[in-house]
DNA sequence: GTGAAAGCGCTAACAA
DNA sequence: TTGTTAGCGCTTTCAC
């Protein structure tokens, strides 16, 4: 059915063989041409363009690479919870900047929080033969690092930090954060404030979970564990979570949602329970539109594009052959009060 | 500085020499087995997968690649406006996934709607010898794309078609969908709308104005220039545009924009003039928490998981050896009402 | 059922 | 300044 132009009649790819006859030189002299290496005469390296152009010859840089002394792909895996996420986006805009820069593509992934598809990633990564690879973890002990390591490949994680000691990370100050939008919460007069989390055995909601509860502590509140609920996943399982707990016999009076997804569902169930304006909230991570919600949604934002820039400079000065130990970079977080997080509790609770 | 274990002395890479070695078969017999080929007795595979254990043994696709009779590398190039964009993230998650079924992993960039970066990011894609392409150009006439179709190498462009006729397209029903939302706005009285969108160069901005000007001319309301404001990137521009706009002698009744960034711009200019309740709002494309605001925001809904999906399926097919005809793949969008959208003209303007 | 040899496109090493 | 040869890790071809 299809017209004009034979269909599968392809002009083959040239490859620097063909370049080298057209032009009549030998192929060395055309990988020096093309890569930019002295000792070619302006006139030879000009007859080596136009067959180039002549050709519309690509270089084949995996074959290159096969050969070539350091071994490197030029090619970056970056592994994230979904790229479907608001603060996984921002990470990877801001690695693809940086190794754009230096001509390295990336690789994204996928994990979903699940470690078989973490390893899987990482599986894939490593047959590319990645030259590096910034990881988000779903596990204390990622079962292939030691092999990352045997290898020499240079790893940053991001966001959560396994337990092992002697691995780049770059990840906010989890734990400080939690504790201060917490303590934000009992400035305003809380004492029954709710925590929404994640699966805790997801690093990142094990420490939010402690710096919740150190502000509990430092203000002498005692923990009621009916108001923490842990497993969250996403905004549903937040929104019908925190409906049980406003319905309840004694309901929150705040709550501290520690995860952007969570934030959102807490927000629905708020609304949905007609308490956006009595009960309050802070939410840890930004979201998109939070300041024009009313009220405004008081959050511990994050800095993913600092976190994804600082793992990117990571990763590149380890390939550039810096040897010091690993360092475990902490950005900070920053209270950014909108109104939600302000909302008083009633007079008697 | 560094403790423990000698810092350069990385067990190096094992290759299917290594393994054969170790096994005591030759390097095709470890090949067959890895590749689960045929003709192996379990015993042997046995031995060779005991040595791929020992060694942490990985297969380099890139090598197989070079000699493989079909050249696959196993790997897509996938082109968005930005990878920090929702409705670019929603895209790659679907490619992704898609992708990653048949062990295919993406290399994803940005392109910022720059056709230089996008002839640059490309050309990175075809120096890795990628199978296939996911693209959104910036441009309605990519110089590239003959040379893609020299090569035979399957190409489907998202989001915006060129105008070429010949390619594999999957977009939203930007006109059609504009003309859909601006048209709700007039049914609900309003004669004065302004359109705020991109650059006139991208075929987006330029059909969704063309649906603006439909629903215009079907209502038999004259055109009026100044309520169109075009050339607009991001949400500060967008902002500031309807800034002005409210503030002229005749400001609009209503707004529609036409891209997500600029729908959050326009939020924010109605909420700096107080006019949120006042002047109707509809926007192209989903934002999050849409559903929250005060008014909700109306929106001509896309569905960027449908469009990723079915641009991978087209991918996949075409490497499949399907040969029909280029298809134009539109994808239906949907009016949301929320409240900003049904908000009616004052009685006299 | 198995393995030896050739060669994919390139770069390294060396010779001219 | 330039070209020739070998070989990166793998798959193909073909012989056993």
């Amino acid at each position: 059915m299809t017209t004009m132009s034979t269909p599968a009649a392809q002009r083959p790819r040239a490859t620097m063989k063909h370049v080298a006859a057209l032009a009549g030189v030998g192929v060395k002299t055309v990988s020096r041409v093309i890569n930019d290496e002295p000792n070619v005469t302006p006139a030879t390296a000009e007859r080596v363009w136009n067959a180039v152009r002549e050709l519309d010859y690509q270089l084949d840089l995996q074959a290159g690479s096969l050969r070539r002394a350091d071994g490197r792909t030029r090619t970056l895996g970056l592994l994230v919870g979904s790229v479907d996420n608001p603060f996984a986006g921002a990470i990877h805009r801001a690695v693809e900047d940086i190794a754009a820069a230096r001509g390295v593509a990336v690789f994204a992934s996928s994990m979903d929080d699940d470690a078989g598809r973490e390893s899987e990633a990482v599986r894939a990564f490593l047959q590319r033969r990645v030259d590096g690879l910034i990881l988000t973890t779903a596990s204390d002990h990622p079962e292939y690092l030691s092999l990352l390591r045997d290898r020499g490949l240079p790893v940053v994680y991001v966001d959560r930090e396994p337990m092992e000691s002697d691995v780049d990370t770059v990840a906010s100050d989890n734990r400080a954060g939690a504790a201060a939008g917490t303590a934000h919460l009992v400035a305003h007069g809380h004492r029954r404030i709710a925590l929404l989390t994640d699966r805790l055995d997801l690093v990142t909601a094990r420490e939010r979970r402690l710096g919740y509860l150190d502000a509990l502590a430092q203000a002498g509140i005692p923990v009621s564990e009916e108001l923490i609920v842990t497993g969250l996943h996403d905004a549903k399982d937040a929104a019908a979570a925190l409906g049980r707990l406003l319905s309840s016999h004694e309901p929150p009076t705040a709550v501290f949602s520690a995860q952007n997804l969570i934030t959102i569902g807490a927000l629905h169930a708020l609304r949905d329970a007609g308490r956006s304006h009595s009960v309050a909230l802070v939410g840890f991570d930004d979201v998109a539109l939070a300041d024009l919600l009313d009220p405004g949604v008081t959050v511990v934002a994050q800095d993913p594009q600092q976190i994804g820039a600082r793992a990117a400079d990571r990763v590149f000065a380890r390939l550039e052959g810096v040897e010091d130990s690993p360092s475990r970079i902490v950005v900070p977080v920053r209270l950014i009060t909108r109104g939600s997080g302000e909302i008083e509790p009633p007079e008697r609770s």
